[in-house]
DNA sequence: TTGACAAGTGACCTTTCGTTCACTACAATT
DNA sequence: AATTGTAGTGAACGAAAGGTCACTTGTCAA
Protein backbone atom coordinates (compact mmCIF):
# COMPACT_ATOMS: atom_id res chain seq x y z
CA UNK A 1 0.00 0.00 0.00
CA UNK A 2 3.07 2.03 -0.12
CA UNK A 3 3.99 2.44 -4.02
CA UNK A 4 0.42 3.37 -5.20
CA UNK A 5 0.41 6.59 -2.88
CA UNK A 6 2.38 8.24 -5.18
CA UNK A 7 0.33 7.35 -7.77
CA UNK A 8 -3.04 8.36 -6.03
CA UNK A 9 -1.17 11.91 -5.04
CA UNK A 10 -0.81 11.91 -9.00
CA UNK A 11 -4.70 11.16 -9.33
CA UNK A 12 -5.62 13.55 -6.44
CA UNK A 13 -3.70 16.57 -8.25
CA UNK A 14 -4.93 16.33 -11.51
CA UNK A 15 -8.54 16.14 -10.00
CA UNK A 16 -8.02 19.31 -7.82
CA UNK A 17 -6.17 21.26 -10.32
CA UNK A 18 -8.81 20.38 -13.46
CA UNK A 19 -11.33 22.22 -10.47
CA UNK A 20 -9.14 24.70 -8.94
CA UNK A 21 -6.18 25.19 -11.15
CA UNK A 22 -2.75 25.02 -9.88
CA UNK A 23 -2.87 28.50 -8.21
CA UNK A 24 -5.95 27.39 -6.56
CA UNK A 25 -4.95 23.89 -5.35
CA UNK A 26 -2.64 23.97 -2.41
CA UNK A 27 -1.02 20.85 -0.64
CA UNK A 28 -3.22 20.44 2.62
CA UNK A 29 -6.17 19.70 0.71
CA UNK A 30 -4.68 17.81 -1.52
CA UNK A 31 -3.28 15.36 1.26
CA UNK A 32 -6.12 15.53 2.85
CA UNK A 33 -8.18 14.10 0.16
CA UNK A 34 -6.08 11.15 0.46
CA UNK A 35 -6.40 10.95 4.13
CA UNK A 36 -3.01 12.34 4.60
CA UNK A 37 -1.09 14.69 6.17
CA UNK A 38 0.73 17.58 3.86
CA UNK A 39 3.99 16.39 4.67
CA UNK A 40 3.70 13.19 3.63
CA UNK A 41 3.08 14.37 0.12
CA UNK A 42 6.80 15.59 0.35
CA UNK A 43 8.02 11.81 0.33
CA UNK A 44 6.93 11.28 -2.86
CA UNK A 45 7.62 14.74 -4.47
CA UNK A 46 9.83 17.06 -3.65
CA UNK A 47 7.27 20.26 -4.30
CA UNK A 48 4.10 20.86 -5.48
CA UNK A 49 5.65 22.54 -8.87
CA UNK A 50 7.27 18.85 -9.17
CA UNK A 51 3.72 17.49 -8.61
CA UNK A 52 2.67 19.33 -11.55
CA UNK A 53 5.79 18.56 -13.59
CA UNK A 54 5.09 14.86 -13.29
CA UNK A 55 1.32 15.45 -14.16
CA UNK A 56 2.46 16.85 -17.17
CA UNK A 57 4.93 14.31 -17.99
CA UNK A 58 1.93 11.48 -17.60
CA UNK A 59 -0.38 13.61 -19.75
CA UNK A 60 2.04 13.86 -22.57
CA UNK A 61 2.93 10.23 -22.01
CA UNK A 62 -0.59 9.48 -22.10
CA UNK A 63 -1.57 11.03 -25.19
CA UNK A 64 1.30 9.82 -27.12
CA UNK A 65 0.24 6.03 -26.27
CA UNK A 66 -3.80 6.06 -26.74
CA UNK A 67 -3.65 9.71 -29.64
CA UNK A 68 -0.25 10.16 -30.97
CA UNK A 69 0.42 6.21 -32.25
CA UNK A 70 -0.40 5.18 -35.61
CA UNK A 71 -1.96 1.71 -34.44
CA UNK A 72 -4.47 3.39 -32.36
CA UNK A 73 -6.24 5.14 -35.63
CA UNK A 74 -9.48 3.87 -35.89
CA UNK A 75 -10.10 2.36 -39.13
CA UNK A 76 -11.55 3.47 -41.67
CA UNK A 77 -15.29 3.52 -42.20
CA UNK A 78 -17.05 0.88 -44.59
CA UNK A 79 -20.00 3.32 -44.52
CA UNK A 80 -21.00 7.01 -44.35
CA UNK A 81 -23.39 5.29 -41.27
CA UNK A 82 -20.43 3.81 -39.93
CA UNK A 83 -18.47 6.69 -39.63
CA UNK A 84 -20.90 9.01 -37.85
CA UNK A 85 -21.57 5.92 -35.68
CA UNK A 86 -17.49 5.72 -35.23
CA UNK A 87 -17.80 9.85 -34.62
CA UNK A 88 -20.48 8.84 -31.26
CA UNK A 89 -18.31 6.27 -30.21
CA UNK A 90 -15.44 8.54 -29.87
CA UNK A 91 -17.05 11.40 -28.68
CA UNK A 92 -18.94 9.28 -26.49
CA UNK A 93 -16.00 8.10 -24.63
CA UNK A 94 -13.39 11.66 -24.77
CA UNK A 95 -16.86 13.03 -22.76
CA UNK A 96 -17.56 10.40 -20.11
CA UNK A 97 -13.93 9.45 -19.50
CA UNK A 98 -13.05 11.76 -16.63
CA UNK A 99 -9.56 11.00 -16.82
CA UNK A 100 -9.78 12.24 -20.36
CA UNK A 101 -12.07 15.39 -18.93
CA UNK A 102 -9.81 16.06 -16.08
CA UNK A 103 -7.17 16.53 -18.53
CA UNK A 104 -8.93 18.71 -20.80
CA UNK A 105 -10.01 20.88 -17.98
CA UNK A 106 -6.53 21.22 -16.54
CA UNK A 107 -4.98 22.03 -20.02
CA UNK A 108 -7.30 24.56 -20.73
CA UNK A 109 -6.75 26.56 -17.60
CA UNK A 110 -2.75 26.79 -17.54
CA UNK A 111 -2.32 26.47 -20.96
CA UNK A 112 -1.33 30.62 -20.79
CA UNK A 113 1.38 29.35 -17.42
CA UNK A 114 2.80 26.33 -18.77
CA UNK A 115 4.95 25.71 -21.91
CA UNK A 116 3.80 22.34 -22.29
CA UNK A 117 0.54 22.86 -21.36
CA UNK A 118 -0.07 24.84 -23.88
CA UNK A 119 1.56 22.53 -26.47
CA UNK A 120 -0.39 19.71 -25.36
CA UNK A 121 -3.48 21.80 -25.18
CA UNK A 122 -3.21 22.50 -28.88
CA UNK A 123 -2.85 18.64 -30.06
CA UNK A 124 -5.52 17.91 -27.89
CA UNK A 125 -7.95 20.63 -29.14
CA UNK A 126 -6.95 21.16 -32.47
CA UNK A 127 -4.11 19.04 -34.05
CA UNK A 128 -4.47 15.46 -32.60
CA UNK A 129 -8.32 15.54 -33.74
CA UNK A 130 -7.24 17.08 -37.30
CA UNK A 131 -4.79 14.57 -38.04
CA UNK A 132 -6.78 12.16 -37.19
CA UNK A 133 -9.63 12.44 -39.33
CA UNK A 134 -7.43 13.61 -42.37
CA UNK A 135 -6.09 9.68 -42.27
CA UNK A 136 -10.03 9.03 -42.07
CA UNK A 137 -10.98 11.00 -44.73
CA UNK A 138 -7.84 10.20 -46.73
CA UNK A 139 -8.98 6.44 -46.55
CA UNK A 140 -12.63 7.07 -47.11
CA UNK A 141 -11.75 9.07 -50.49
CA UNK A 142 -9.25 6.00 -51.59
CA UNK A 143 -12.94 3.77 -50.83
CA UNK A 144 -15.09 6.26 -52.60
CA UNK A 145 -17.57 7.06 -49.67
CA UNK A 146 -16.87 10.68 -50.01
CA UNK A 147 -15.95 13.05 -52.48
CA UNK A 148 -12.26 13.98 -53.47
CA UNK A 149 -10.87 16.76 -52.07
CA UNK A 150 -8.51 18.50 -49.33
CA UNK A 151 -8.41 15.61 -46.64
CA UNK A 152 -6.76 18.32 -44.44
CA UNK A 153 -9.63 20.96 -44.76
CA UNK A 154 -12.38 18.50 -44.68
CA UNK A 155 -10.76 17.25 -41.19
CA UNK A 156 -9.97 20.69 -39.53
CA UNK A 157 -13.74 21.71 -40.56
CA UNK A 158 -15.54 18.06 -39.20
CA UNK A 159 -12.89 18.16 -35.97
CA UNK A 160 -13.17 21.67 -34.99
CA UNK A 161 -17.01 21.73 -34.64
CA UNK A 162 -17.19 18.50 -32.50
CA UNK A 163 -14.05 20.19 -30.33
CA UNK A 164 -16.19 23.10 -29.66
CA UNK A 165 -19.03 20.40 -28.15
CA UNK A 166 -17.08 18.58 -26.07
CA UNK A 167 -15.60 21.46 -24.62
CA UNK A 168 -18.85 22.95 -24.19
CA UNK A 169 -19.75 19.53 -22.25
CA UNK A 170 -16.68 19.79 -20.05
CA UNK A 171 -17.91 23.50 -19.40
CA UNK A 172 -21.62 23.11 -18.92
CA UNK A 173 -22.12 19.27 -17.98
CA UNK A 174 -25.73 19.72 -17.70
CA UNK A 175 -25.99 20.29 -21.34
CA UNK A 176 -24.26 16.83 -22.23
CA UNK A 177 -27.40 15.20 -23.85
CA UNK A 178 -27.95 17.97 -26.32
CA UNK A 179 -24.31 18.84 -27.60
CA UNK A 180 -24.00 14.82 -27.96
CA UNK A 181 -27.25 15.08 -30.19
CA UNK A 182 -25.64 18.26 -31.74
CA UNK A 183 -22.85 16.58 -32.41
CA UNK A 184 -24.45 13.55 -34.81
CA UNK A 185 -26.80 16.61 -36.15
CA UNK A 186 -23.89 17.89 -37.58
CA UNK A 187 -22.11 14.38 -38.82
CA UNK A 188 -25.59 13.59 -40.51
CA UNK A 189 -25.03 17.26 -42.02
CA UNK A 190 -21.20 16.60 -43.01
CA UNK A 191 -22.47 12.83 -44.72
CA UNK A 192 -24.77 14.80 -46.57
CA UNK A 193 -22.69 17.34 -47.64
CA UNK A 194 -19.12 15.84 -48.54
CA UNK A 195 -20.36 11.94 -49.07
CA UNK A 196 -20.38 10.24 -52.24
CA UNK A 197 -24.02 9.50 -53.75
CA UNK A 198 -24.82 6.49 -52.75
CA UNK A 199 -28.57 6.56 -53.32
CA UNK A 200 -30.76 3.03 -53.19
CA UNK B 1 -6.99 61.96 -12.23
CA UNK B 2 -8.93 60.27 -9.44
CA UNK B 3 -12.14 59.28 -10.97
CA UNK B 4 -9.96 57.01 -13.66
CA UNK B 5 -8.47 55.50 -11.54
CA UNK B 6 -10.64 52.74 -10.62
CA UNK B 7 -11.17 52.72 -14.13
CA UNK B 8 -7.36 51.94 -14.33
CA UNK B 9 -7.72 49.31 -11.84
CA UNK B 10 -10.12 47.65 -13.84
CA UNK B 11 -8.30 47.48 -16.86
CA UNK B 12 -5.25 46.55 -14.52
CA UNK B 13 -6.94 43.74 -13.57
CA UNK B 14 -7.79 42.28 -16.44
CA UNK B 15 -4.59 42.25 -17.67
CA UNK B 16 -3.23 40.26 -14.74
CA UNK B 17 -6.25 38.02 -14.61
CA UNK B 18 -5.84 37.29 -18.21
CA UNK B 19 -2.26 36.38 -17.66
CA UNK B 20 -2.00 34.67 -13.90
CA UNK B 21 -6.03 34.01 -13.37
CA UNK B 22 -7.71 35.04 -10.48
CA UNK B 23 -5.80 33.14 -7.85
CA UNK B 24 -2.82 34.06 -9.69
CA UNK B 25 -3.02 37.49 -9.47
CA UNK B 26 -2.30 39.40 -6.05
CA UNK B 27 -3.26 42.72 -4.97
CA UNK B 28 -0.33 43.85 -4.51
CA UNK B 29 1.41 43.21 -7.81
CA UNK B 30 -1.78 44.80 -9.24
CA UNK B 31 -1.35 47.76 -7.55
CA UNK B 32 2.34 48.14 -8.73
CA UNK B 33 1.53 48.11 -12.16
CA UNK B 34 -0.51 51.19 -11.45
CA UNK B 35 2.26 52.84 -9.08
CA UNK B 36 -0.12 52.47 -6.54
CA UNK B 37 0.64 51.06 -2.95
CA UNK B 38 -2.16 48.36 -1.99
CA UNK B 39 -3.81 49.45 0.09
CA UNK B 40 -4.58 52.25 -2.23
CA UNK B 41 -6.91 49.77 -4.23
CA UNK B 42 -9.38 49.51 -1.00
CA UNK B 43 -10.21 52.95 -1.75
CA UNK B 44 -12.21 51.98 -5.07
CA UNK B 45 -13.02 48.34 -4.76
CA UNK B 46 -13.69 46.44 -1.14
CA UNK B 47 -12.10 43.33 -2.17
CA UNK B 48 -10.38 41.31 -4.40
CA UNK B 49 -13.75 39.74 -5.46
CA UNK B 50 -15.07 42.84 -5.97
CA UNK B 51 -13.06 44.01 -8.55
CA UNK B 52 -13.71 40.26 -10.14
CA UNK B 53 -17.41 40.70 -10.16
CA UNK B 54 -16.99 44.65 -11.54
CA UNK B 55 -14.94 43.32 -13.87
CA UNK B 56 -17.23 40.66 -14.97
CA UNK B 57 -20.42 43.20 -15.15
CA UNK B 58 -18.40 45.21 -17.50
CA UNK B 59 -17.27 42.12 -19.89
CA UNK B 60 -21.19 41.33 -20.14
CA UNK B 61 -22.08 44.46 -20.33
CA UNK B 62 -19.81 44.69 -23.12
CA UNK B 63 -20.88 41.74 -24.99
CA UNK B 64 -24.25 43.19 -24.57
CA UNK B 65 -23.62 46.57 -26.22
CA UNK B 66 -21.44 45.26 -28.70
CA UNK B 67 -22.19 41.73 -30.14
CA UNK B 68 -25.35 40.89 -28.30
CA UNK B 69 -27.66 43.84 -30.12
CA UNK B 70 -29.17 43.25 -33.40
CA UNK B 71 -28.01 46.68 -34.62
CA UNK B 72 -24.10 46.11 -34.26
CA UNK B 73 -25.05 43.16 -36.66
CA UNK B 74 -22.56 42.97 -39.86
CA UNK B 75 -24.61 43.49 -42.93
CA UNK B 76 -25.69 40.64 -44.90
CA UNK B 77 -23.16 40.18 -47.77
CA UNK B 78 -23.52 41.03 -51.49
CA UNK B 79 -21.13 38.65 -52.56
CA UNK B 80 -19.32 35.07 -51.72
CA UNK B 81 -16.45 37.33 -51.85
CA UNK B 82 -17.75 39.92 -49.56
CA UNK B 83 -18.67 37.10 -47.15
CA UNK B 84 -15.03 36.34 -47.08
CA UNK B 85 -13.43 39.73 -46.78
CA UNK B 86 -16.31 40.57 -43.71
CA UNK B 87 -15.02 37.41 -42.07
CA UNK B 88 -11.57 38.56 -42.37
CA UNK B 89 -11.96 41.69 -41.28
CA UNK B 90 -13.85 40.45 -38.04
CA UNK B 91 -11.49 37.55 -37.21
CA UNK B 92 -8.45 40.20 -37.49
CA UNK B 93 -10.63 42.69 -35.05
CA UNK B 94 -11.20 40.16 -32.00
CA UNK B 95 -7.83 38.76 -32.67
CA UNK B 96 -5.86 41.69 -32.24
CA UNK B 97 -7.73 44.24 -30.05
CA UNK B 98 -6.03 43.38 -26.68
CA UNK B 99 -9.15 44.00 -24.37
CA UNK B 100 -11.59 41.14 -26.42
CA UNK B 101 -7.75 39.01 -26.60
CA UNK B 102 -7.91 39.54 -22.65
CA UNK B 103 -11.61 39.03 -22.12
CA UNK B 104 -11.09 35.66 -23.72
CA UNK B 105 -8.63 34.52 -21.88
CA UNK B 106 -10.17 35.80 -18.50
CA UNK B 107 -13.10 33.88 -19.52
CA UNK B 108 -11.71 30.74 -20.55
CA UNK B 109 -9.06 30.34 -16.94
CA UNK B 110 -12.47 31.23 -14.90
CA UNK B 111 -15.20 29.19 -16.73
CA UNK B 112 -15.11 26.52 -14.39
CA UNK B 113 -14.61 28.51 -11.41
CA UNK B 114 -17.23 31.42 -11.85
CA UNK B 115 -20.84 30.46 -13.10
CA UNK B 116 -21.00 34.19 -14.67
CA UNK B 117 -18.13 33.71 -16.50
CA UNK B 118 -19.00 30.15 -17.73
CA UNK B 119 -22.02 31.67 -19.14
CA UNK B 120 -20.52 34.38 -20.68
CA UNK B 121 -17.60 31.61 -21.87
CA UNK B 122 -20.52 29.87 -23.80
CA UNK B 123 -21.74 33.17 -25.64
CA UNK B 124 -17.89 34.04 -26.64
CA UNK B 125 -17.23 31.03 -27.73
CA UNK B 126 -20.03 29.19 -29.46
CA UNK B 127 -23.53 30.67 -29.33
CA UNK B 128 -22.83 34.30 -29.98
CA UNK B 129 -21.00 33.82 -33.19
CA UNK B 130 -23.47 31.03 -34.07
CA UNK B 131 -26.21 32.83 -33.80
CA UNK B 132 -24.69 35.78 -35.62
CA UNK B 133 -23.69 33.96 -38.85
CA UNK B 134 -26.99 32.24 -38.84
CA UNK B 135 -28.30 35.83 -39.42
CA UNK B 136 -26.33 36.01 -42.34
CA UNK B 137 -27.00 32.90 -43.99
CA UNK B 138 -30.36 33.50 -43.34
CA UNK B 139 -29.81 36.55 -45.72
CA UNK B 140 -27.72 34.86 -47.59
CA UNK B 141 -30.12 32.57 -48.43
CA UNK B 142 -32.70 34.36 -49.16
CA UNK B 143 -29.80 36.48 -51.73
CA UNK B 144 -28.96 33.49 -53.63
CA UNK B 145 -25.89 33.22 -52.07
CA UNK B 146 -25.69 29.64 -50.80
CA UNK B 147 -27.63 27.46 -51.35
CA UNK B 148 -30.91 26.67 -49.11
CA UNK B 149 -30.07 24.56 -46.47
CA UNK B 150 -30.35 25.11 -42.40
CA UNK B 151 -28.58 28.50 -41.52
CA UNK B 152 -28.23 27.58 -37.91
CA UNK B 153 -26.57 23.99 -39.12
CA UNK B 154 -24.36 26.14 -41.01
CA UNK B 155 -23.47 29.01 -38.71
CA UNK B 156 -22.41 26.50 -36.28
CA UNK B 157 -20.18 24.61 -38.98
CA UNK B 158 -18.60 28.17 -40.18
CA UNK B 159 -18.05 29.57 -36.59
CA UNK B 160 -16.48 26.91 -34.39
CA UNK B 161 -13.55 26.10 -37.16
CA UNK B 162 -12.96 30.16 -36.41
CA UNK B 163 -13.18 29.81 -32.98
CA UNK B 164 -11.16 26.93 -32.67
CA UNK B 165 -8.54 29.50 -34.47
CA UNK B 166 -8.57 32.44 -32.62
CA UNK B 167 -8.37 29.98 -29.58
CA UNK B 168 -4.95 29.44 -31.28
CA UNK B 169 -3.96 32.56 -31.57
CA UNK B 170 -5.24 33.25 -27.98
CA UNK B 171 -2.85 30.04 -27.00
CA UNK B 172 0.27 30.58 -29.16
CA UNK B 173 0.30 34.23 -30.88
CA UNK B 174 3.42 33.36 -32.96
CA UNK B 175 0.92 31.32 -34.92
CA UNK B 176 -1.39 33.96 -35.92
CA UNK B 177 -0.30 34.75 -39.78
CA UNK B 178 -0.54 31.50 -40.03
CA UNK B 179 -3.92 30.92 -38.49
CA UNK B 180 -5.17 33.86 -40.41
CA UNK B 181 -4.14 32.17 -43.62
CA UNK B 182 -5.71 28.86 -42.34
CA UNK B 183 -9.18 31.17 -41.54
CA UNK B 184 -9.11 32.66 -45.21
CA UNK B 185 -8.81 29.02 -46.85
CA UNK B 186 -11.69 27.69 -44.70
CA UNK B 187 -13.63 30.34 -45.39
CA UNK B 188 -12.77 30.22 -49.65
CA UNK B 189 -13.34 26.04 -48.84
CA UNK B 190 -16.67 26.89 -46.94
CA UNK B 191 -18.26 29.56 -49.76
CA UNK B 192 -17.17 26.39 -52.48
CA UNK B 193 -19.26 24.04 -50.94
CA UNK B 194 -22.14 25.99 -49.93
CA UNK B 195 -22.10 28.87 -52.49
CA UNK B 196 -24.49 28.76 -55.27
CA UNK B 197 -22.91 28.93 -58.73
CA UNK B 198 -22.36 32.17 -59.91
CA UNK B 199 -20.04 30.55 -62.36
CA UNK B 200 -18.84 33.33 -65.23
C1' DT C 1 16.43 -10.55 16.47
C1' DT C 2 18.15 -6.91 14.57
C1' DG C 3 18.95 -3.27 11.34
C1' DA C 4 17.67 -0.50 7.63
C1' DC C 5 14.65 1.86 5.11
C1' DA C 6 10.41 3.74 3.22
C1' DA C 7 6.02 5.85 4.63
C1' DG C 8 3.62 8.82 7.47
C1' DT C 9 3.07 12.30 11.50
C1' DG C 10 2.89 16.76 13.85
C1' DA C 11 5.13 20.78 15.18
C1' DC C 12 7.29 24.56 13.24
C1' DC C 13 9.41 27.87 9.86
C1' DT C 14 9.22 31.61 6.44
C1' DT C 15 6.82 33.97 3.07
C1' DT C 16 2.99 35.84 1.01
C1' DC C 17 -1.66 36.64 0.89
C1' DG C 18 -5.94 39.76 1.45
C1' DT C 19 -7.33 43.20 4.42
C1' DT C 20 -7.44 47.02 8.00
C1' DC C 21 -6.38 51.35 9.97
C1' DA C 22 -4.50 55.64 11.56
C1' DC C 23 -2.68 59.11 9.09
C1' DT C 24 -1.38 62.73 5.32
C1' DA C 25 -2.27 65.64 1.19
C1' DC C 26 -5.19 68.13 -1.26
C1' DA C 27 -9.26 69.79 -3.77
C1' DA C 28 -13.86 71.37 -3.38
C1' DT C 29 -17.61 73.29 -0.45
C1' DT C 30 -19.46 76.42 3.06
C1' DA D 1 -10.56 80.67 6.55
C1' DA D 2 -12.53 76.69 8.15
C1' DT D 3 -14.49 72.29 6.93
C1' DT D 4 -15.40 68.25 4.70
C1' DG D 5 -14.55 64.44 1.77
C1' DT D 6 -11.65 61.81 -1.32
C1' DA D 7 -7.34 59.62 -2.85
C1' DG D 8 -3.35 57.73 -1.40
C1' DT D 9 0.37 56.06 2.21
C1' DG D 10 2.81 52.83 5.16
C1' DA D 11 2.82 49.96 8.97
C1' DA D 12 0.65 46.13 10.81
C1' DC D 13 -2.47 41.97 11.20
C1' DG D 14 -4.15 37.23 11.04
C1' DA D 15 -4.69 33.53 7.99
C1' DA D 16 -3.01 30.50 4.85
C1' DA D 17 0.41 29.13 1.80
C1' DG D 18 4.65 25.95 0.57
C1' DG D 19 8.17 23.61 2.73
C1' DT D 20 11.44 21.39 6.55
C1' DC D 21 12.60 18.35 10.17
C1' DA D 22 12.96 15.27 14.07
C1' DC D 23 10.42 11.55 15.12
C1' DT D 24 7.37 7.13 14.98
C1' DT D 25 5.76 3.11 12.76
C1' DG D 26 5.57 -0.94 10.07
C1' DT D 27 7.93 -4.17 6.70
C1' DC D 28 11.29 -6.85 5.06
C1' DA D 29 16.14 -8.57 4.37
C1' DA D 30 20.13 -10.31 6.70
Amino acid sequence: MAKDTKERILMAALDMFSKKGYEGTNIRELAASLELVKSGIYKHYESKEAIWNALLDRMIAYYGEHFGSAEHLPPVPDSLEDFVSMTMRMVNITIHDEQIVKTRKVLTLEQYRDERARDLATKHFLTGLTEMFTRIFSGMMEKGLIRRDDPEMLAFAYATPISALIHLCDREPEKTADAIAQVEAFSRHFVKVYGEAEKD
